[in-house]
DNA sequence: CGCATTTAGTTTAGGCTTAAACTAATGGCG
DNA sequence: CGCCATTAGTTTAAGCCTAAACTAAATGCG
């Protein structure tokens, strides 16, 4: 019955924070959901998921520091999850050419195969749980994420706090 | 320079997990913005900021599993973070009248002081996170959002997956 | 060249998260 | 009344997360 921490929200509130709750309900919702799907269907979860999708996309390979810029965490966290898909056979590791201390990280062909499959169905899950809104609603939220995003990246590199 | 997962996205992946990605990259870098000066500032953490702002939006006191609804976790969680607090002596903790199972956590006085200085800060700190949207663009975020949110609710009671 | 700094990656300690199993009290129903 | 299902809350095991300390290799500069 929608009794999370947004929904408490008292009408004096100012806006911003407001809009930051919301957003934080609705990402949570969907987290939450993917996450739930991804353990039920394929006994795996969202980290591990992003990781294969993060290699998919660059078939020349990454390294670990490129896999966890672009998952958005530290470096620590790359380590574990790089020894489990390795171990089950889904990524191949190999050290960089020209610096010892670098790996390059890709997708084995089982891993290539699994990542489709879960790749597949994880749309499915995105396109529902974001059925409520018209394509013009999405593309207005998109945009409206890409201004907020630009803003939060410039804040974050001019160091002016 | 805003290498991070929504970045990569392929132009011919579909709107829905384009939009998904980059609410994900925006809550994830606010909620990590966040943190870090929660921390750096008051030396606490987010979940604890979260269950003292649900007090002190209800003085009558809530039970616990009413505060886990509304952080939107599981019961689990609460009860380290209660202990916490509780040791801190920022919250007090009842026997609910008529229900031995059940109690009644509210916010000390100290607990009140406490929080009114974080959340003045916090609010400065979203302020100005969403410091690049017009009001306009906030509204309009914040409408999207409360569509989105209603449809995920939705899903969520109905059980037709 | 030689040494200090930087960079790639790992490890560790501590916090949050979940699901599942558990205890204890409540409530419904025959 | 007596039993059984439900509900409130806690505990546990396992995973992800961070910051900080660490190893090892690369880089830069005098």
């Amino acid at each position: 019955m929608a009794v999370d921490a947004e929904s408490r929200v008292t009408h004096d509130d100012h806006l911003s924070v407001r809009v930051w709750l919301r957003l934080l309900a609705c990402t949570n919702l969907i987290e939450g959901t993917v996450a739930a799907r991804l353990r039920e269907t394929f006994d795996t979860t969202l980290p591990r998921f992003d990781f294969l999708s993060q290699l998919e996309r660059s078939p020349a390979g990454l390294r670990m520091t490129d896999i966890s810029r672009r998952m958005m965490v530290t470096g620590g966290n790359i380590t574990s999850i790089a020894d489990q898909l390795l171990s089950e056979g889904l990524i191949t590791r190999t050290v960089a050419p020209g610096d010892r201390r670098a790996s390059i990280v890709k997708l084995s062909a089982a891993g290539r195969r699994a990542f489709g499959e879960m790749a597949q169905r994880h749309e499915s899950w995105i396109v529902a749980l974001f059925g409520g809104l018209s394509e013009n609603d999405r593309r207005q939220l998109h945009a409206l994420l890409a201004k907020l995003k630009r803003h939060l990246n410039a804040l974050e590199s001019d160091g002016s706090r």
